[in-house]
DNA sequence: TTCTTACCTCTTTTT
DNA sequence: GAGGTAAGAA
């Protein structure tokens, strides 16, 4: 082989880096600590691949867990040789497998036109499909039976491999999960469970297909391994084949999607299945400061099931932790804002600033108090744009332009806007259409020809499917953009929403006009989809890549989310809120045996986005979904060691909260019978140590509910329980 | 058909 | 406590 510079590949890397970027083919797993540069070692693994090993792009498949990450990836590939990787297979998961299903319709039993339902639509469809069973909605909720589904699709399984072991439950979902199968495949459409297992099939049962990748993807690259579920590492090992080259990048400590089916398993799996597979660690961290990774360390420490792994860095201790204990999510919240004024004062910028919950519901009242402040923020999380219910309706219509069977889009706007076809007249059409085993739009036409609707039902009816023929005729031809500006028009849609003269309204009708703008540069068609229109391809992607749900990233504003979605990213300042035993670990992941594990992985996700400065935080009362809570501090608190962390004493002169409001007048009530107040810590002799957080009763049937630290909350009986009491409330 | 009221739920989220 | 959904009334 002839001389190559190969420096801007090795150059900027450490030697386990280089050890993996470098590695002969062969089974790989990098276990990539948080902030070990695995993007780094991923892509330039790539370019390693194509520019030294001389692999074509068309023998790469890298995948990855989000569009962003996809994106990112390809953008830092091509940065690095230079050159467009266009023919490289990088994606998502649903993304490749979406592609293959589009080349491959044929053999995987689909219509070419098929589609793709999100979880709404799927929810909708899962409903339709219980009522067409004659089913209560309220015993059997299509929410749980959309879960089974996805659970069962996620494991590989179809309706007839479940063994229902005579159970009645388990029986009837099973149906469920049949009948809506069988409305998917008539309506041709796909969830993205479905996008996953139907490729796995297809690639499966077909020899000719399975060979022809298996020896075209002579490497495949995985990041964020630890979150593969069942199927996507099977589509990974089938598509390996015997080659076994597979390079994966996962760190089983940032594993936080076990409640959604991710298998940390895999991780250990693919070391027996691929003999030989060669292990580095990436445990160098050039994130954050050696108190910040001394704390994550430690606190990963306490979890039993890892491979084990240490993060270190040379950067220097820094700043210890600090950990303030506030009164209520208001102190809490003024806590913070505090510090966030300070890091502005001193130079920093509110981008740098990251406030991280354990859930949604707590960014309220940060909200609030950062609102009063005039703090600019940004919260991630909520409705995304292809999610707005004016932007679905729009896309129904279109969908139903381009194909007018797919009863999702039907059912949506059928009578939206209303022109007066009811439920009476649907449940008709539906009727119609199971026995005949037809679409709703099939059946509407059966039935207007045999005039089985009466005067007005039917006129609305035929209006309606003319209205939808008169689009798809009118718009023939047209550019995407005009296309959706003339559908928003003539459905009627916009001049419904003009309506609405309140703000909610307003701002719809700027969604349906942002949406003529994502028309006027549309998605690439790629060159192995053959017969895929522009539209097709613009509604699968509104499925597969919702869009952001919030404008104005760029201005610099402090950023709120769950630590879920932070994972992956990182920032100076960062503020862990509601350390609370019972919200974080979240009371049900105490309940439930081995659920903690995970919880405490979530918080060494959230530790190690810190590269700064880490502030911990907590309410003593807080006030969720309406009601109080009286809390001790998180657990994982005491699992970091006590020298790293620098604890704020509430100061003398903030007045604690007055009894001001009734709850908080009642909370402080004393003429109770029991002699203890709300919020008392007691100690128990089994129980340990917890809070008073309500009581009832009288003389020696008085009782006190704690909430204890180890067991969680308990009503005890006074005369018996001989609780001491700690301090004064 | 549309407005109102009752009812439910409420970890975490991407695709 | 709020927000969304679904059933019920005008």
């Amino acid at each position: 082989m002839p001389f190559m510079d190969v420096s801007h590949i090795l150059d900027s890397l450490n030697t386990e880096q280089r050890e993996a970027v470098t590695a002969p083919p062969g089974p790989l797993l990098i276990q990539a600590g948080a902030g070990s540069g695995k993007t780094r070692v991923l892509t330039h693994r790539i370019a390693w691949l194509h520019q030294v090993e001389q692999v074509s792009p068309f023998g790469i498949l890298a995948v990855t867990f989000t569009n962003k990450a996809a994106g990112e990836m390809r953008a830092r590939i091509e940065e690095l040789l230079g050159t467009s990787v266009g023919p490289m297979w990088i994606g998502t998961f649903h993304g490749l497998s979406h592609r293959f299903l589009r080349m491959h319709w044929k053999e995987a039993k689909l219509p070419q036109t098929f589609q793709i339902l999100d979880s709404e639509d799927q929810r909708r469809m899962v409903q339709r499909a219980i009522r067409s069973l004659d089913l209560d909605e309220s015993r059997w909720p299509p929410r749980n039976a959309m879960w089974y589904i996805n659970n069962k699709k996620d494991d590989g399984l179809r309706p007839e491999h479940i063994r229902d072991d005579d159970d009645p439950t388990e029986q009837q979902m099973i149906r469920i999960y049949k009948a809506y199968e069988t409305a998917c495949q008539l309506a041709g459409a796909v969830d993205f469970a479905e996008l996953l297992l139907r490729a796995l099939e297809t690639l499966r049962d077909n020899e000719e297909l399975l060979k022809h990748y298996q020896s075209r993807f002579q490497h495949l690259l995985v990041d964020e391994f630890q979150d593969t579920n069942s199927i996507q590492y099977a589509w990974l090992q089938l598509l390996a084949g015997d080659s076994g080259n597979i390079f994966a990048v996962g760190d089983d400590d940032q594993s936080i999607y076990g409640w959604r089916g991710a298998k940390v398993e895999n991780i250990l799996n693919f070391q027996d299945h691929f003999a030989n597979t060669k292990v580095i660690r990436l445990e160098r961290n050039y994130r954050s400061t050696g108190n910040i990774l001394n704390a994550a360390n430690a606190l990963i420490e306490f979890n039993e099931d890892r491979l084990g792994k240490n993060l270190w860095t040379d950067i220097g201790d820094g700043d210890p932790i600090t950990f303030y204990s506030a009164h209520n999510e208001g102190d809490e919240a003024r806590f913070i804002i505090e510090r966030i004024l300070e890091h502005v004062h001193n130079g920093g910028t509110r981008s740098e600033t990251a406030i991280l919950y354990r859930s949604n519901a707590q960014s309220r009242a940060l909200e609030e108090e950062l609102v009063r402040s005039g703090i600019k923020y940004r919260v991630y999380g909520g409705l995304r744009f292809f999610e707005r219910m004016e932007i679905k309706d729009a896309l129904a219509y279109l969908r139903l332009i381009s194909l007018s069977d797919d009863d999702v889009s039907f059912e949506r706007v059928v009578n939206q806007p209303t022109r007066g076809i009811g439920e009476k007249t649907l449940s008709q059409i539906r009727t119609v259409a199971t026995e005949a085993n037809v679409s709703l739009w099939h059946a509407c036409a059966e039935i207007l020809t045999a005039n089985g609707l009466k005067g007005r039902a039917a006129t609305a009816v035929s209006g309606f499917m003319k209205l939808v023929m008169q689009m798809r005729k009118a718009t023939e031809g047209m550019s995407l953009d005009k296309m959706i500006e003339h559908v928003i028009q003539h459905s009627g849609l916009l001049d419904h929403y003009k309506k609405d003269r309140t703000d909610k309204g307003e701002q719809r009708v700027e969604n349906l006009q942002e949406l003529i703008g994502a028309g006027i540069d549309p998605p690439d068609l790629p060159e192995d989809m053959p017969d895929m229109t522009v539209l097709d391809a613009f509604l699968s992607n509104a499925a597969l890549e919702a869009g952001e749900q919030q404008g104005d990233e760029w201005e610099d504003c402090v950023q709120l989310m769950t630590m879920h979605s932070a994972k992956g990213l990182e920032f100076p300042l960062v503020f862990i809120t509601g350390m609370e035993q019972g919200l974080f670990p979240s009371k049900r992941s105490i309940e439930e045996s081995g659920k903690v594990e995970e919880e405490r992985r979530l918080c060494y996700v959230g530790i190690t986005r810190a590269e700064k400065k880490l502030y911990l935080s907590m309410a003593e009362h807080r006030r969720l979904y309406g009601r109080d809570h009286f809390n001790t501090p998180s657990k994982f608190i005491s699992e970091i060691p006590a020298e790293l962390v620098q604890e704020v004493r509430p100061r003398m002169h903030v007045s604690r909260p007055m009894a001001s409001t009734p709850a908080r007048r009642s909370a402080l009530r004393e003429d109770n019978q029991t002699g203890l107040t709300v919020g008392q810590r007691v100690r128990h002799s089994k129980f340990g140590e917890g809070v008073v957080t309500d009581y009832e009763g009288q003389g020696s049937h008085a009782r006190v509910y704690v909430n204890f630290e180890e067991v969680g909350n308990k009503w005890l009986v006074m005369a018996y329980a001989n609780l001491e009491v700690l301090n004064v409330a």
